[in-house]
DNA sequence: CCTATCGTTCGACCTTTCTCGCACGATCAT
DNA sequence: ATGATCGTGCGAGAAAGGTCGAACGATAGG
């Protein structure tokens, strides 16, 4: 029995709008920042406090878009951005998103000066 | 009885998941490209077949996460693109995606040379 | 072999979103 | 005033998404 395998969309299947649909989640949207950080990352690592379910289900999102690339490694899986595609096919999309998601975390009620 | 008056939200208060959710539905995300050539449309212009109520919602869904301006002009609506509010806010990111929409939308089973 | 661990699938439940018809107030032209 | 047009709010129905527990197969280690 092979282990695991996924099906990821070709490179020119990724549409604009599931990737900003699956971008969309903050849930998802800290799973692709941390993984912009720390590069491949064991999935558990992504959500260590969620159900495996429903980590299942958000990876798995990601990975149907377009966004990440899943690989069975024993009896986890690692994840890792798929940041190549994502610039050739919407080229700047991935750190224009992450940038003004980190710049803008902070600041909600405290506009002044 | 004043005009139709309509809340946006300050631009500190735009959230980066909510716009993000904005623009990936494509019907939406159509309107946006369309504001984005044409600067400020007649609301009816962004969806001339779609039912009025229709149309209703997804512009209030698109003021709502700060996307676009909403101004009521005798019986129509105006609308425009927040395109300062959102680059200062999240810089580069309409072009960004703008840009990638259009360039992708011609290839998806045409992949080859 | 036995057991613990991990990811996946399924099914259930709930929430959100989408679509649309209809009635209403406002606006404009006649 | 009359009638047409526009946007909005409401409500219903359908569709999609999120959350999670339970059962299963696969893997790793003793």
């Amino acid at each position: 029995m092979p282990p695991r395998t996924y099906h990821h969309p070709d490179p020119n299947e990724i549409a604009m709008p599931r990737v900003l649909f699956a971008l969309s989640e903050p849930l998802r949207l800290n799973m692709v920042r941390t993984l912009a950080e720390q590069g491949e990352t064991d999935s558990i690592d992504l959500g260590p406090d969620l159900p495996r379910s429903t980590l299942t289900h958000h990876t798995s999102l990601l990975r149907e878009s377009g966004v990440v690339f899943v690989r069975a490694e024993g009896r986890k899986c690692m994840i890792k951005l798929r940041d190549e595609d994502l610039e050739a096919r919407f080229p700047g999309l991935l750190s224009t998103v992450l940038n003004g998601y980190e710049n803008a975390e902070d600041d909600h009620g405290e506009a002044d000066a």
